[in-house]
DNA sequence: AATTTGACGTGACCGGAGTCACAATAGATG
DNA sequence: CATCTATTGTGACTCCGGTCACGTCAAATT
């Protein structure tokens, strides 16, 4: 489907283009609708595009030689991912899969490549974001250096907040990912998730709400544990 | 100490600079020598230099709230790291620390900016690098998903290895890093990785020649158990 | 040379997460 | 609505890597 430039210009990187940059990139744009479990981006290929998530929710992921698969980071809404192809000619690392049915913009590397070389505003943006990236995978490396499992999961349903939005003291993450999907960010099996994740509804600080919400009412106590000032 | 721009031009970054670029640089420039396990740059602070390694190996650590150390990557001679300050004002995301004697070369960060910005090949580079880095951090990850801890423990001998120069059948690594600071790398004790050495040794895969060299003898054995065909 | 320090080596014990097996839902699909 | 599939929930058992407690050794420091 073509894509036109107020679309575009919906996305924080893309935001700041002057309009006839959009116009020129919007050609090679198209919007596209992935099943949940489709793959968006696939490993070892040479994508041809950046790939900015409009709505739903994707995943960064890695497979083990042994089969296993390795969660790397989440997509959410208005962010890209596939950037790389910025950069260089090498493939994709890993694979980026729809955790729910998604809508993306696909913009093709070369023009936004151009568009990113001509535009220093545009380099910024990117060199920022990829800066940003690395960072996120720090904070998410140091959060499987913590021996106690339950405070891993609490963690990274911490930061899973902070990148939705979030109130007061609670807060809420609508399509929450699986229980599995977060088993392999933290390096554990499916059933130890769910295993913390009973114990934080058993003490009211988590709870469902209907299909595809997940409530977290008591984020103060969430952050102790994920601090490690409590014990699960 | 002050830098010449030969100096500068032998990192492989700063290599395809003009000669007026360099000389543009250089008074911003420092060589440093480091001890052993010296804090080469300061987690949380907004470290203003980047670092160039000139000979040594460094080491970014993290760590965890509970005060569990965490290795992320290793610097090699010829590379650099803090990089992050040359994209945003935020602060160094990790520790780095010199593994063993070090020499760096500070390049403050601003002026290094200003040639980027000009210099679209090395905004290239930098961009290059930045992506391969985080390429890095993936493999990086990808490891700590093996669930057979001696197959995480040959997987990064062999980064080690693919790092530093390697030959035919085998390989060796000059100054190899300690035992806990591959354990930090691969969420293991530091116990774990000398019985898996203890395995390595005895079937002749690798040896030690003397102090700060070890020798891979049997690289393709090694490959074997990285890559899960066979089992320690 | 004596002492200290840090790295390496090794055994014993134990806890906790993985694995397996299965039940119970909840969502999709026709 | 009926069926099928994916996700979640839960118990029992096992095993393996962390931890602790040493000992050894080489290198640095006095």
């Amino acid at each position: 489907m073509q894509v036109t430039p107020e679309l575009l210009s919906r996305f924080t990187l893309l935001k700041p283009l002057p309009r006839e940059a959009l116009e020129q990139l919007a050609p090679h744009a198209a919007l596209v609708r992935h099943a949940r479990r489709a793959v968006v981006l696939e490993a070892g290929a040479r994508e041809d595009n950046i790939c900015f998530l409009f709505e739903g929710r994707l995943q960064g992921v890695g497979f083990t030689i042994d089969g296993r698969e390795v969660g790397l980071y989440f997509v959410e809404p208005g962010d890209f991912c596939g950037e790389l192809a910025l950069f260089d000619d090498n493939p994709q690392p890993e694979f980026v899969i729809a955790t729910t049915a998604a809508s993306v913009v696909f913009v093709a590397r070369h023009p936004l490549r151009e568009v990113m070389l001509q535009n220093s505003s545009v380099s910024n943006i990117v060199g920022r974001k990829l800066a940003e990236r690395v960072r996120q995978m720090t904070v998410q490396r140091t959060l499987l250096g913590l021996s106690n499992v339950p405070q891993r999961v609490c963690g990274q349903l911490y930061l899973l907040i902070n990148e939705a939005r979030r109130k007061d003291d609670s807060g809420e993450i609508v399509n929450p990912p699986t229980h599995k999907e977060i088993a392999i960010m933290l390096n554990l099996s499916r059933e130890t998730v769910t295993r913390v994740f009973q114990a934080l509804q058993s003490r009211r600080i988590i709870r469902r709400d209907g299909p595809g919400r997940l409530i977290v009412a008591d984020l103060a106590s969430l952050r102790h544990f994920a601090e490690g000032e409590e014990e699960l």
